[in-house]
RNA sequence: CGGGGCGUAGCACAGCCUGGUAGUGCGCUCGGUUUGGGACCGAGAGGUCGUAGGUUCGAAUCCUAUCGCCCCGACCA
């Protein structure tokens, strides 16, 4: 390929628009363009980075089995509605009519499609496993798309599906998965950590994240020091020292605390208690639908009042309570000032459960078997102090709500401290059970011949976030670094003046020979000044380039650079094209081979 | 959806407050000099000032509406 031939618009200045660095590079190096929030036209170099990005995936799919598909973007609305998804999407999902004004929709991912070629194919346990895959675009109205590829609207998902008999073998199938997953990361250059993970709107009982450890990652991963624990903050657990209550009141005895607000503003009144001592009454609301009906309940959520909340905890607490007789959980948000008036008869501020039975009660587990804890009378300006969780507090559901924080015990082994580092999710992996083939009739017999549901998990990848993730990982000020199993080109030929007849013939008998021995390699032969080529091949972050130039080509050699080390070589002429076919042959081979998990966050800036 | 910011040439921006000639740098074209880390000189091309309406003799500039994009909070590959 010849680079005077060949489409890099590459930009001097950084584009306004972006934020994150692997938005930055992405634009300047001549990798991508925007169409629309969210929508990112995929120029030369980057869709050549994406398709071996796909194959390394598609490789690492068939080894393991999976059977590659193409399903098709546009969906009727009915298997939607069938799976009960239709109406739980909401605003993210992308709705259009056809013609006749039929309802349909863009795939935001095909558990339903796959479910149902499952439904009408699969009829005995002999047909099991299968596991299928597919790599397709993805379309999701997200309320927020951002940071160039890192969350966008329509994107390039690996999913696959597994379907077993029984639940060893969709143990075998995650693990299958599992393994694939951590070759395709590794092999795509990427440091990557497995977490135990939230399961969302896909359901199911069990999931892990791949997530990779960067500052332009929106989640939280807690993961310990000593052992491999690691799981998103939406999940993780932490063991937390007992504290000394005293002995219990006999009754809770009301105060006055007027002007107080917050749970510091009670630390500091007199007479009041030490944030960790006393319980902090949040209300919020769940909405839910059945059909067409929506509703809305309020309820309360206590936690220790140094700890904070986390929504996700929390919506997976009171989505077991809510979703009875059809009724199906959408969201939680916290209450409206004048609801929490309503329900509670005090503003906030001043709330309390304490004979509270009007709404349901989710409570922190760790305010299991506190006393004399201090929190509000619901009552505007009053406390209650000598409060027994257990005795004073209807509680209709314990569970765990609160967020782990850093420095906290590891709950998996007994010296860990917790730490908590943001990170990007490329990969999740499901134990989907019975969901789907429930609600949709996947049902297959068995060997007693008896009809069962067949046993599903879910797999995705996101393929052009591998492609940011390696570059926010892999960049310095020059530019991108690509790992070389995903680098556009492997290898580019740079003379450093083309008007100079001798460097042009070397740079075009190197050129010939590369391509001819199979290397992806680029000419630059371009009529340009040396520092444009050479910050543009920097910029782009080819692995390696061979420039070749006047002084040293007298002296027979040629310059063989390298990006990541930035170490350059002085190669004989006449030798260069073989030495750097084995360079890059090495380079390959250790990218494939080499472990690359990573179990703690790369420290903060 | 709530909050903040921005729409002027391919890119980055100035001009707007205080209404009156459309401007700078980079990039692009042509000619010349230059050639190992984003050269220099000269001559050019290129803009419905996001869109619509209003105020005014006159609007990039003031007013109204609208669309789009970016960033901060609740969702996910």
């Amino acid at each position: 390929m010849h680079w005077s031939n060949y489409f890099i618009p590459t930009l001097r200045e950084e584009p306004a628009d972006a934020e994150v660095v692997s938005h930055k590079l992405l634009l300047r190096a001549g990798l991508i363009r925007q169409l629309g929030a969210g929508i990112y036209s995929y120029l030369p170099l980057a869709q050549r980075s994406v398709l071996k990005i796909s194959n390394i995936i598609r490789e690492e799919m068939n080894a393991v089995g999976a059977q590659e598909f193409y399903l098709p973007a546009i969906h009727p609305a009915e298997y939607w509605q069938e799976s009960g998804r239709w109406s739980i999407m909401g605003d993210n999902m992308f709705r259009l009519k056809d013609r006749k004004g039929g309802d349909y929709c863009l795939g935001m991912t095909h558990e339903e499609v796959m479910t149902d070629i499952a439904r009408h194919e699969l009829r005995s346990y002999k047909q099991l496993p299968q596991v299928w895959y597919q790599i397709q675009s993805k379309f999701r109205d997200e309320p927020r798309p951002k940071s160039g590829l890192l969350r966008v609207r329509q994107f390039t998902m690996k999913d696959a599906y597994s379907f077993d008999i029984d639940q060893a073998g969709l143990d075998k199938s995650f693990d299958d998965q599992r393994h694939a997953y951590c070759r395709i990361f590794s092999r795509c250059g990427l440091e990557y950590v497995i977490v135990e993970a939230d399961t969302g709107a896909m359901g199911g009982s069990a999931s892990n994240e791949f997530m990779v450890y960067t500052n332009a990652g929106e989640d939280l991963v807690a993961s310990c020091h000593e052992c491999d624990y690691a799981a998103n903050v939406e999940k993780a657990k932490s063991r937390i020292p007992a504290i000394d209550d005293g002995a219990a009141a006999s009754a809770p005895e009301k105060f006055p605390t007027p002007g107080v607000r917050t749970i510091d503003d009670l630390v500091t009144f007199p007479g009041g208690a030490a944030a960790d001592r006393q319980i902090k009454t949040l209300i919020y609301v769940s909405v839910a639908e059945k059909g067409n009906d929506a509703r809305s309940t309020p309820f309360l959520a206590l936690l220790r009042g140094d700890h904070p909340l986390n929504e996700v905890k929390l919506a997976n607490a009171i989505a077991g309570l809510v979703n009875t007789d059809g009724w199906e959980q959408t969201a939680i948000r916290p209450a409206h000032a004048e609801e929490i008036l309503e329900l509670m008869g005090a503003n906030a501020g001043s709330l309390g459960a304490v004979g509270f039975s009007k709404a349901w009660v989710i409570a922190d587990e760790a305010l299991r078997g506190r006393v004399n804890m201090t929190t509000g009378a619901n009552e505007d300006d009053h406390h209650l102090r000598g409060v027994s969780v257990e005795r004073d507090i209807k509680v209709t559901k314990w569970a765990d709500i609160r967020s782990v924080a850093e420095g906290e015990s590891c709950p998996n082994c007994d010296s860990g401290k917790l730490q908590v580092g943001k990170a990007l999710e490329v990969g999740h992996i499901f134990k989907l059970g019975t969901k789907y083939s429930n609600s949709m009739g996947a049902r297959v017999l068995n060997s007693d011949g008896k009809e069962v549901p067949v046993i599903m998990g879910c797999y995705g990848i996101g393929v052009e976030r591998i492609l940011a993730a390696a570059i926010e990982m892999h960049n310095d000020d020059a530019g991108i670094i690509f790992p070389i199993t995903i680098a556009p080109f492997q290898i580019v030929v740079t003379p450093l003046n083309v008007r100079d007849a001798e460097l042009k013939a070397v740079g075009d008998r190197i050129y010939s020979e590369l391509h001819e021995a199979g290397i992806e390699v680029l000419y630059d032969d371009r009529d340009e000044r040396a520092g444009v080529k050479l910050n543009d091949a920097d910029l782009v972050g080819f692995p390696f380039q061979l420039r070749i130039g006047p002084k040293k080509l007298k002296e027979g050699k040629v310059e063989f650079y390298d990006r990541r080390t930035k170490q350059s070589e002085d190669l004989p002429a006449d030798q260069a094209v073989k030495i750097a076919i084995d360079r890059i042959h090495d380079e390959l081979n250790e990218g494939a081979h080499a472990p690359r998990v990573r179990n703690q966050p790369r420290l903060l800036e």
